[in-house]
RNA sequence: GCCCACGUAGCUCAGGGGUAGAGCACUUCCUUGGUAAGGAAGAGGUCACGAGUUCAAUUCUCGUCGUGGGCUCCA
């Protein structure tokens, strides 16, 4: 005598065992048609699971996150069943639910086409109208392997191989095709309605690079096709945001063969750049750092005692001269660290912040490069903290403060924040670590962030906060960092005098805003979509004339609003005030100032805003103080204009 | 670095074994026009680079470089 709790809190008695779809078709007949699975005491199980006592249960339909997820993972089975069929030979290995879809990894000789895709979603549309009933089996730990070795499925015995000892082995089966998994999945193929194969691409299996390459296909899966679309039209509009699109329609910068992973700046992206340093720049002043400068090209010796030499010498850019080895720097922490060794320092020096601009290079990987958000020649906003023990958490919280800060100034909000604890391979002691670790995260907590630890994932020398942004097509990308670091000023002799007169090492803090003025303004690029706010547009205002003869008044205009500091043109030529509107309103200049007869006459400028509106005409004064006003505001003004 | 795709005019792209085409941009001329493209003419390419097959290669094959999407890496 099964009672049944739905989530409303209504209940509902049996007198036999019931599945869940049973109890969604007790309920009503649409709900029993939209089951996919559901929920029973916190676990999700298929609608054919049979309840024999008491429980909660929750039907999960296509309305739900779950659903969506099933339908995704199901879709996956699907994927990899019709491949199956096309490709004989093809082994299965694993298919899980990624953010709006799912992939297949799958091992073969065979590397699919794009065509190769088409074919496979035609056969997975025609088994969905199959309708095939998807049932699960149980059976044991030897069956399973047994089955899979004789199936030839070497990859999925080694999963069942490594599946914990108690756990229940389970197979979903559609028409002749089986599959180990744990399920739920949907209980018929039909169910699946609107799929898309979307790429092919290569992962290494259990993604170490060191094992084979499997062959991977990316797909996308929706409760209907109007989501489908939806989804489609999403991501076509997120790639006109592309910062290397934009970049080229506004000449901010280009990259070039001679120089892969390297950045050439014009004219209009180097004004950006600019206006970003002086910022910081005044940021770090005001937040006590002292900017310095070093080095480029460093001998290697110092890289060897250091400690990169040994770990990243294949990612450092060597040269020799006068037979001595040098290596363009790849981090400015060791060249802090000299010049923090100048002369005796006393704790009452510290905490001592130094700041540099730092040009750095690094080797990255050919297949790692990607617009100027992976780079090989990059500027970092880095800067050191030398500190004692004591003081690491007070630093961190007040620098945390002031990334806020910067990040609430250029209108961003979704931070994602990550603490990266004590990898296998490290330096230090436990109880350093567990002190590190526990300053970070309390540093986190104290100000109340939603953080995911990624345990393992810091650096050797120490662990680490990265604060990421996504970009238009959702990758995220790590932009600030702050990391301690145990290791580097006792391997380059740092030192300080305490309060005892005794001699002791200081803790130092790696630390960046930005991180790569590079990355920063790529993402910045694709946040803004173009549209710089006014503080950054690198011109603020362009004055349009509407016949020859203002030309004189529009030069005029320029030069007052020069004088004020802006970055203003004028274009004088002879085109129509149409054309020219048009054209600086696809560079995206925040104001267009048109000056005709009316204009020169009553001594103003008629206004209009890039996005189209009619501002009216104010006096000189009025649109300086109104530029002013927007510069004041920096990125801000972004976030208030959308409300 | 690994897997796949791509590389044609400044840009966006079409084409295809017989040495190339469009739109925009560019140059010149006409036009002086009030809020997203006025008109005409012209110029512009060793089809990424190197080999091979072929009577003939931009087109087919291989290699190199670069770019794009993933994977790995990211001090």
């Amino acid at each position: 005598m099964p009672v049944i709790t739905l989530p409303d809190g209504s209940q509902r008695s049996f007198d036999n065992p019931v599945s869940v779809h049973d109890v969604a078709a007790d309920i009503g007949p649409g709900l029993a048609k939209a089951a996919l699975a559901g929920v029973v005491n916190g676990r999700e199980v298929d609608t054919s699971h049979v309840v024999d006592g008491d429980a909660q249960l929750a039907i999960i339909t296509d309305r739900d996150e779950a659903g969506l997820e099933v339908i995704r993972h199901s879709t996956a089975h699907l994927l990899a069943m019709a491949t199956q069929e096309l490709f004989p030979g093809v082994q299965v290995t694993i298919g899980p639910v990624i953010d709006d879809g799912f992939f297949y990894d799958f091992a073969t000789g065979h590397a699919f086409t794009p065509e190769d895709l088409e074919k496979i979603e035609t056969r997975m549309e025609e088994l969905v109208a199959d309708d095939l009933p998807v049932e699960r089996i149980v059976v044991s730990r030897e069956k399973a392997v047994e089955l899979f070795r004789n199936m030839g499925e070497h990859y999925k015995v080694q999963i069942i191989e490594d599946l914990p000892e108690d756990e229940e082995i389970t197979l979903y089966q559609q028409g002749a095709w089986m599959d180990l998994c744990r399920g739920p999945h949907v209980p018929r193929t039909g169910k699946l309605k609107a799929f898309k194969l979307t790429k092919v691409a290569g992962a290494y299996w259990r993604g170490d690079s060191s094992n084979e390459m499997l062959q991977r296909v990316y797909g996308t899966a929706w409760a209907n096709k109007k989501q489908l679309k939806q989804y489609l039209t999403r991501i076509e509009e997120a790639e006109k945001r592309d910062h290397r699109k934009i970049a080229r329609k506004l000449d901010l910068f280009h990259v070039q063969e001679e120089a892969p992973g390297m950045v050439f700046w014009h004219p209009a992206g180097w004004s950006i750049y600019q206006t970003i340093e002086q910022y910081m720049r005044g940021i770090q002043r005001d937040s006590g750092y002292q900017e310095i400068r070093t080095p480029q090209l460093v001998d290697l010796s110092l890289w060897e005692k250091s400690g990169h030499a040994d770990k990243f010498a294949d990612d450092m850019f060597m040269l020799e001269s006068e037979e001595r080895n040098f290596a363009v720097k790849p981090m400015n922490c060791p060249c802090h660290v000299q010049v923090f060794n100048q002369g005796l320092k006393s704790y009452r020096d510290l905490p001592l912040r130094l700041a540099e601009f730092g040009s750095c290079h690094r080797n990255e990987p050919s297949g790692s490069l990607h617009g100027i958000m992976r780079v090989r020649g990059f500027v970092q906003d880095d800067a050191h903290i030398f500190c004692t023990e004591q003081q690491i958490q007070p630093e961190v919280s007040a620098f945390i403060d002031v990334l806020h800060a910067v990040y609430d100034d250029f209108g961003f909000k979704e931070v994602i924040y990550r603490l990266s604890t004590r990898p296998a391979q490290r330096v230090g002691t436990d109880a350093d670590w567990d002190r590190a670790e526990k300053a970070l995260a309390d540093a986190l907590d104290a100000q109340q962030l939603p953080w995911e630890e990624l345990p393992g994932e810091g650096a050797f020398y120490g662990p680490k906060i990265e604060f990421s942004l996504k970009d238009c097509i959702g990758r995220v990308w790590q932009l600030g960092t702050i990391q301690v670091d145990f290791s580097m000023p006792g391997r380059l002799d740092a030192q300080y005098v305490a309060e005892d007169g005794t001699r002791q090492v200081p803790v130092m803090l790696h630390r960046a805003i930005l991180g790569s003025f590079e990355r920063f303004i790529g993402i910045l690029i694709e946040h803004y979509e173009g549209e710089f706010p006014p503080w950054l547009a690198p011109t603020q205002a362009a004055v349009l004339n509407i016949t020859d003869k203002h030309a004189d008044y529009a030069r005029k205009v320029e030069e007052s609003l020069k004088n004020n500091g802006f970055r203003v043109i004028s274009d004088l030529r002879n085109e129509k005030i149409g054309f020219k509107i048009r054209e600086h309103t696809i560079q995206k200049v925040p104001y267009l100032l048109v000056v005709g007869d009316k204009e020169v006459e009553s001594q103003t400028v008629a206004v209009r805003a890039r996005r189209g509106e009619d501002l009216g005409s104010m006096d000189l004064n009025a649109f300086t103080e109104r530029l002013a006003n927007d510069v004041a505001r920096h990125g801000r003004i972004a976030l208030e204009n959308q409300n």
